[in-house]
DNA sequence: TCGGCATCTGCAATCGATTGTGCCTATCGG
DNA sequence: CCGATAGGCACAATCGATTGCAGATGCCGA
C-alpha cells in the first residue's frame, strides 16, 4: 500500500480510503488510485486488514468428532451438509473455513472462537460436545449448530425431528407387518439417542415389548453395521425389519443381507434415515426419512448471519417425510 | 498477550517465546507461563500471529465456475474431492479454506494470491481458465491443480489418464456390439475435450466416423444430460450407446432412458466416468471409468507441501481403469 | 483583503503478535 | 577478589492495514 500511494503521490491513508470507497475522498481520486492499484497487481493484504477491522469476513464449520474420531470429512452425510452450507455461505461473499476437530479437549470451542480466525461458527452435530458448545455459546453470540435440541440448552440449533421420524419409520414398518425390528445406530450421539427414542415410542405404542438383543451399535461407516447384521444372523437371532439411523448405515445392512442371500423385502424390510443421493439409487432403492439439507443449510446460515448483526434467534425443528421407495 | 506477561510478571516477548516452546526461556518458566495461559483461557491471536510471521497455516481450495456459474459446490464429484483433500489437509495440521470462484475476472487468482488469506492453492478443474492459473504459477510455486495435463503448461497438475480412460470405455461399448454411441459432455472443459478426443480416437481405430448429432453437449448437473438424451429420442435420432463424461450425465441419461422406456443394457449401453460412489448404487449398477480421487488427493497435497518447502515437483497422470457393472 | 466554511489529505496511534539486539546478573575459574 | 562468560530477560522495531483528529487548501461572500 506504501508503494500504491507513493506511485500516486498520496499518503496511504488515502490510498486506504479509497480503496474503501470512502466519500472522503473525491470520486475522481479514487479511480486514479484504484486504477493504479490494478494496474500494479495489488491488493489489500488480509492480514493487515484482518488485523486492524476486526473481521475476516469467513465462516468456520467446525465438526467435533468426539465420539468417533476417525470419522472423515469425506462421510456423505457430512459432505451433502456441507455443500449446501458453503453455497449459502459464499452466496453472501464470506470465505468458508473447514475444521475438523478429531479429539475435542476441554476448551477447544471457546480456543477456537478466541483465536479470531473467524467471525461466525457452524457446529455440525453436537457429538458429546453439548456443554462445550452451551459453555462457548454463553461469551459469543454468532454460533450456529446442526443437531438435536437437547434440554439446557443456550445456544441455537437447527435439526430435523428425530424423535418423530423414527416413529414413523418404525409404524411404516409395523404397518407391512414387521415385529421383529432392528435398531442400528451409535446411540452415544444426541440425535441417533433421539431417534432410539421415537423407536421405542413407536413399539411402546403397538404393545410390543424392546429386545434388547435387536438394538445394535453401528458408526457411521457401513462397515460396521454390516458386520452388526451378520453378527445377528450368525447369532440366530430372528428379525423381518430393520430402522437403520443412517443411509449409509442402511447401505451396509443391505449388504449384509444380500450376501447372506436374505431378499428385500420380502424377508426383511430396511429403511433409513437421511434421504442422501445414494438412498434413491440403492439397490433396492430405499425407503428412507428424508431431511431436507438444503433448507437445514439456509436457515443455519440465515441464522448465523443475523447474529452476526446482534440478533438473537431460536433454534428450529424441521419436518421431516418418509420418502416411499423399495426396500418395505 | 500484554494481559498474560503481567499476570505472570514477564515482558509480552517472554510469554511469545514461551508459548512457541522457544529454547531461551527455561523450561520451568515455560510450563508457568502456558499454564497461566491456559487458566485464563488466552490463547494466541490468529491475526496478529499470520501478520508478523507470514504464514497463515491454511490452504486454500478453489474451485473456478468460468464455464459455468451455476455449478454449485454440492456437486457429488467436487464433494467426492473435497472430502479427501480436506482429510489430508486437516491431518497435516493445516486449516482448509473453500473458495468458489463463480465468474472468474482478469487476474482473480493472483490477486488471490496477492491476499495472502492462505500459504498454499489447490486448484480444482481449469475450467477454461488455463492461461490465468499459468501466469499465477509463474510467479508463485505453492500452487498444484486437479485437472488435464496441458500444452504449455507450467503449472503442476495431477490428473487422470481422460484420454486412455474415455478409449477403453468406448472400446468396451463396441466390445458388447454398439456401434451407433454418443458421447455426453461438456466440451468447453479441457478434461472433457480430452475425453471427447479418447471416444475419437477409438472410434476412428474401430473405422467407425464420427456423428455429429451423437456429440451432445451436457454439463455437470443430470438434467441437461437428461433433456439431450430426450432430445435424441424425440428427433429420432438412432443410438445403441452412451459414453457419459462423467457418472451424474449418466445417471441422467438412465433416468431419461428408463421414462422413455428403453431397456439398459438390452437396447442401450451406458458407461460414464468417474466411478462416484452414486455409480455402485445406481438402477442398474453403472459400468464407469474409475478414478482413483483418493489416491489424486493424496498426490496433490504432498505436492503442494513438497512446493511449500522450495521443491518443484513434475505433474502426474494417474492410471484409470474400467469397473465393469450391468449398465454393459 | 480577510474571515469563515467546506473539502481534502496526512500524521500518528493502533490492532496483536514475533524477534534481533543488548543489558543485567549470576556463576565460575584464575 | 576480579573479570570473563553465559543464561535470562526486556526494549523496540516490524508486519500491513484503518481511522480519529487536526492541519492545509480553496472558494465564497462581505
Amino acid at each position: 500500500m506504501t508503494d500504491i500511494a507513493r506511485l500516486a503521490g498520496v499518503s496511504t491513508s488515502t490510498v486506504s480510503r479509497a480503496l474503501a470507497e470512502s466519500p472522503l475522498i473525491p470520486a475522481t481520486t479514487r479511480r486514479q488510485i484504484q486504477q493504479i492499484a490494478i494496474d500494479h497487481g495489488y491488493v489489500i493484504d488480509q492480514r493487515g486488514q484482518r488485523l486492524r477491522s476486526n473481521r475476516t469476513r469467513t465462516i468456520c464449520v467446525a465438526i467435533p468428532l468426539g465420539h468417533e474420531a476417525d470419522q472423515l470429512i469425506s462421510d456423505p452425510f457430512f459432505l451433502q451438509l456441507f455443500g449446501h452450507l458453503a453455497d449459502e455461505i459464499s452466496a453472501r461473499h464470506y470465505d468458508v473455513l473447514l475444521s475438523r476437530v478429531p479429539a475435542p479437549t476441554p476448551g477447544w470451542l471457546s480456543r477456537h472462537v478466541q483465536s479470531q480466525k473467524a467471525d461466525g461458527y457452524i457446529i455440525v452435530g453436537q457429538s458429546n460436545q453439548h456443554e462445550e458448545i452451551n459453555a462457548a455459546a454463553r461469551a459469543f453470540l454468532p454460533l450456529v449448530v446442526w443437531g438435536a435440541h437437547l434440554p439446557e440448552q443456550v445456544y441455537c440449533s437447527v435439526g430435523s425431528d428425530n424423535v418423530g421420524g423414527a416413529r414413523a419409520a418404525v409404524d411404516a414398518l409395523l404397518q407391512a407387518g414387521r415385529r421383529r425390528i432392528v435398531f442400528l445406530g451409535a446411540t452415544a450421539l444426541p440425535e441417533i439417542q433421539m431417534r432410539l427414542r421415537g423407536y421405542t415410542n413407536a413399539l411402546e405404542r403397538a404393545g410390543i415389548e424392546v429386545d434388547p438383543d435387536l438394538v445394535q451399535p453401528a458408526h457411521f461407516t457401513g462397515d460396521t453395521a454390516l458386520a452388526a447384521v451378520q453378527g445377528l444372523i450368525a447369532r440366530g437371532i430372528a428379525f423381518d425389519g430393520i430402522f437403520a439411523a443412517s443411509d449409509v448405515i442402511a447401505l451396509g445392512a443391505l449388504r449384509a443381507l444380500q450376501t447372506s442371500g436374505v431378499s428385500v423385502p420380502r424377508d426383511v424390510s430396511v429403511i433409513g434415515f437421511d434421504d442422501l443421493d445414494l438412498a434413491e439409487h440403492a439397490h433396492p432403492r430405499l425407503t428412507t426419512v428424508h431431511q431436507d439439507l438444503k433448507h437445514g443449510a439456509a436457515a443455519l446460515v440465515e441464522f448465523l448471519f443475523r447474529r452476526l448483526d446482534g440478533e438473537e434467534t431460536p433454534s428450529a425443528t424441521l419436518p421431516v417425510r418418509i420418502v416411499t421407495r423399495d426396500s418395505i
